[in-house]
DNA sequence: TCCTGTGCTACATTTATCGTAGCAATACGC
DNA sequence: GCGTATTGCTACGATAAATGTAGCACAGGA
């Protein structure tokens, strides 16, 4: 799994272009990856409330998108335990917040 | 490879709230739907034309993606041939246009 | 007719995700 | 101390999805 660390441009699945658009939607673009930073959106949840609240998915996955969304500076783990949004994710995730009005708009 | 009929509503993946957010997060988490949406932003694109844009991915997948997208309504294929983007297509992208500035500034 | 480009598919290989179980560490109350 | 509960996190076999390469049928244009 990937999860090597943060050194050098990790070369993002399907972005060697270097722009940073590509880069984040790739990440983004990963499973549960939004949905992890929409569950955080209000509160900071522990790893289990989180698996809770994106409906138990597997622990493995999870803890792979949570080490790529630290490792992104979205995600930050609290010293009393507890995975939150940093400022910058608080930040992406506002950008997001638009698509909530959209998909009940939408309603497939 | 998921691939049946839009006949009902279709459980997506992780998702079995009924909460369109929900819905959406999961479609656009699944791989290059984002990127997808993001190379048709300005112009349509043939499907070949499509599959240089995101970087020679496998046309399996991109075939995938794109028959789920035109089911959600937010790509169609013109009768002229070329993939683009529905007017509920559009107003999804403009929704993510945020993140490109958002993606400038971050620069991993 | 041959050539080119379209959307799209087959199929074997590789990769990602799932599901279940369990670990070490850190607390609690007794 | 001892048990018990919760934290973050990992192992590992099974399953689903993506990759890469090749190629199909169809529709023009020369």
């Amino acid at each position: 799994m990937a999860k090597q660390a943060g050194t050098a441009t990790r070369s993002v699945r399907g972005s060697r272009s270097g722009r940073p658009i590509m880069a984040l939607l790739d990440l983004l673009g990963r499973r549960w990856a939004l949905r992890i930073l929409w569950e955080l959106r209000e509160e900071p949840l522990t790893s289990r409330a989180l698996r809770s609240a994106c409906d138990e998915a597997s622990p493995t996955v999870l803890q792979a998108r949570l080490t790529e969304l630290r490792e992104a500076g979205f995600v930050e783990l609290g010293d009393g335990g507890g995975y939150g949004l940093t400022p910058l994710g608080r930040e992406l995730c506002e950008t997001f917040m638009p698509l909530h009005r959209f998909a009940e708009r939408w309603r497939r």
